[in-house]
DNA sequence: GTCTATATACCGATAGAC
DNA sequence: GTCTATCGGTATATAGAC
C-alpha cells in the first residue's frame, strides 16, 4: 500500500468518488439505480455507500441538486449562454435530475422550483405584455430541445449526424427564435 | 350474479379494462409501475393480468404505443391541432410514454420514431432552409411545452392558475410563433 | 474501519387447488 | 376459468465478524 493520506481525507475523497458515481448512475438509471451499481461504479463496497449517505434517498438528494443558474441580467447572453450548455454536454447532476423526475415527486418539485426561478429572472428582465407566459414557453422550449438531444436522440439536433450539423448551428437558429418571443416581435 | 355476457366477450371486456388500467399505472409510475398495482386498479387478479397478457412487459408494449397522428397537410393546421391536444388532456397511452421513456429503452425508441415521423412531415410541409432542423425544434418544443405542463406543473402553463389563463390563449401565443420558425419569418 | 452475512420486503412469474 | 400459494430473484438497510 502507498503512503496513504491523512485518514480524515481518504474518507473524504472517498465519498466524493461515491457522489460523483451517483450522479452518474442516477443519470443513466433514473431512480432504478441501485445501492450496489453506485458502489460498483466508485469501486467501493455496498455498504460503504449508505455508511457514509445514510440512505438511498439522501444520497439521491445529494446527487440531483442542480448547479446554480447564471444571471439573467441580460436576455440574449443568459439565453445563448443556457443554450449552449443544454445542446453541449449536460451537467451530471442535471442529468440526473431530468432523467429522474418522472418518477421522483421531490426530483419533480425540484426541476419546478429550477425553472420557475429561470422563467422570473426572464420575465422580469424581459418585461412585455404576457412576460411570464412567454418566458415560461421559452424555458420550456429549452427543456424540450435537452431532452429531444440529450435523452431522445433526435436526429435533427445530433452533431455530425447527415449534415455534419455542430451545436452552435443549431443554436444560432434557435436563439434569435427564442429571443422573438421573448421580445414579442414575432410575426405569424 | 346478473345475467352475463358470452364468456369471450366478458373476457375481452377483462382484456381491455387491464389494458386501461395498465395505460394509467404506467402514466403514474413510468416503469415503476406493477402487475399487482395495474390488477387492483382493474379490479382483477394480480395472475390474471399475465393470463390475458403473457409478461409484463409485453402489456408494456401495448400500453405505450402511442395513438397515430394526423396528417400534417395544412401545417397551420396541423401545428394548432398538436398544439391544442398536447395543451388540454394527453391520451393515457402519451402520458404513459412520456412517463416511461427515461427508465426504459424501448420507450425512448418508440418516443424517437414517433417523433421523427411528425420531423419529417412538418420538414416536408414547409420546405424552406435548414427544414428539418427547424421541424426538430418545433417538435421538440412542444415535448417541452407537455411535460412543463402536464408533468412538471409550470404554473404559467397552468390553466385557471393566477391569471385564470386557458389553454387556448396560450396556443394563440405559440402557435403563431411556432408557425414562424418554420416558415423561417422570424426576425431578431 | 471495512466487509460478510443477513433481516425484511417486494418484485415478476409459475404451479396447482377449487 | 379463477384464485391461492409460492418460487426465485433483487432491492434497501442493518448487525456483527475481523
Amino acid at each position: 500500500m502507498p503512503e496513504s493520506l491523512p485518514r480524515k481525507d481518504r474518507r473524504a475523497a472517498t465519498a466524493a468518488r461515491i457522489l460523483e458515481a451517483a450522479q452518474t448512475e442516477f443519470g443513466v438509471h433514473g431512480t432504478r439505480a441501485t445501492i450496489r451499481g453506485i458502489a460498483q461504479r466508485a469501486g467501493v463496497d455496498p455498504s460503504l455507500v449508505l455508511q457514509h449517505y445514510g440512505s438511498k434517498d439522501n444520497l439521491f438528494t445529494l446527487a440531483v441538486q442542480p448547479v446554480a443558474s447564471v444571471s439573467a441580467d441580460d436576455v440574449d447572453d443568459h439565453l445563448r449562454t443556457v443554450l449552449d450548455a443544454r445542446l453541449l454536454e449536460l451537467p451530471p447532476a442535471t442529468r440526473a435530475l431530468i432523467r429522474s423526475m418522472f418518477t421522483s415527486e421531490q426530483a419533480a418539485q425540484l426541476m419546478r422550483k429550477y425553472l420557475q426561478e429561470r422563467v422570473e429572472a426572464l420575465a422580469h428582465a424581459s418585461g412585455t405584455e404576457d412576460a411570464e407566459l412567454r418566458a415560461t414557453v421559452v424555458v420550456s422550449s429549452i427543456l424540450g430541445l435537452t431532452i429531444a438531444r440529450h435523452f431522445i436522440g433526435l436526429p435533427g439536433l445530433d452533431p455530425g449526424a447527415d449534415g455534419s450539423r455542430t451545436p452552435d448551428q443549431v443554436a444560432d437558429v434557435v436563439e434569435p427564435w427564442l429571443a422573438a418571443l421573448l421580445a414579442g416581435t414575432e410575426d405569424a
